[in-house]
DNA sequence: TTTATCATGTAAGTTGTTACATGATTCG
DNA sequence: CGAATCATGTAACAACTTACATGATAAA
């Protein structure tokens, strides 16, 4: 039925790991989707109801230990149906919205030594987040040896955390790149 | 005022490099930002008609060569102050939706042989793109040569072509990445 | 004369965000 | 007892997309 909502899929790429609420699977994607898909909380709790309704989850309420009373998750078997056949079909272009880059048109613009510090910023936010998804690795790593999660859940978001490794890695590798361009073409520019 | 619009300043930085008609623009963004930010024709021009009241942008109304009156706009000099002061300012963070990805969440939970198609898939699409963008460079190159277009604006868009070509040379090593640890992950998966 | 490209727009619908709103439990 | 975290939602708004709509000019 639904042909395109994105979100959907995700939410049951969380599901079918293990059963999960709301507020986890916000947490979840937070954690280990968001270099490439995020949304905040108040999209997920009006997508649940509606995937509830639409037989692709259903859920459970379940106390706490901590906090209030959960709703958790699971994925149904027309969900894992559903979730499956979709992620056998080719993708279709991936949506970038970087704004690094809008303002990197116009850093001819510019004054050198302001851009070579943005870049020299833009740098370091991406080797954090570089040592972030590393350690991340690692977790899941220690997550598999342990048991606490199935072979078939580990190696997606092992995938997943690898590709998020090297786009921080490449742009951080670019940011180099466009210091060293400006530097080279500009040798004096603050001397004209 | 408008504090968030990225589209806006796209426009700008589109329009600081040379006057362009919406159409122009639609172009300019399809072929050279569309690997950072791309949006279709029906947002530009109703962009284009509130940038104008707001006094970033002009237009004249020119006969084209081939085909009806074009409406060219340029940049006033209240849309490159906005534009260049937007600039210096440090990014937000880049937003992604990237659905293969999310299908490779999936991939513990697929064949071996379905991923491996879709994954070499994949992979031919970032080389045809990664082609497209050093065909581009080429191209950019020789417009600076002939002083088509300023040093200013030649900077800008080698950076992002730059960010361009290393983001597909970076998806498509992933990808060669993913297939061998999927098929030394699993060796006989398609006998279990 | 029909197709492709040039050229500019509007209207309806989708999908998200931001802000608002509530309330439980635990730790310091 | 106040702050942090846990937990779930709604409402208003923003920013797009898709489809609709029109029309000029040129080449085949």
């Amino acid at each position: 039925m639904a042909e395109k909502k994105t979100l959907d899929y995700v939410i049951l790429a969380g599901l079918i790991r293990k059963p999960r609420s709301g507020y986890d699977l916000t947490k979840w994607m937070e954690r280990e989707t968001s270099h490439f898909f995020v949304v905040g909380h108040s999209s997920i709790y009006p997508a649940l109801a509606r995937m509830e309704r639409e037989g692709l989850v259903r859920y459970e309420v379940v106390a706490s230990e901590r906090g209030p009373k959960r709703k958790v998750y699971s994925i149904t078997e027309v969900g894992r149906v559903t979730l499956l056949s979709w992620a056998q079909e080719p993708a279709v272009e991936r949506e970038v919205r970087d704004e690094q880059l809008v303002k990197t048109l116009c850093y001819g613009f510019l004054p050198e030594e302001m851009v070579l510090e943005r870049l020299q910023q833009e740098k370091e936010r991406h080797q954090r987040k570089l040592e972030m998804y590393e350690g991340f690795e690692r977790g899941l790593q220690a997550q598999l040896r342990e048991g606490v999660i199935s072979q078939e859940a580990y190696l997606g978001t092992l995938l997943t955390l690898r590709r998020g490794i090297g786009t921080e890695k490449g742009y951080a590798a670019w940011c180099d790149e466009a210091a060293e361009m400006i530097s080279s073409a500009t040798p004096s520019r603050t001397n004209s």
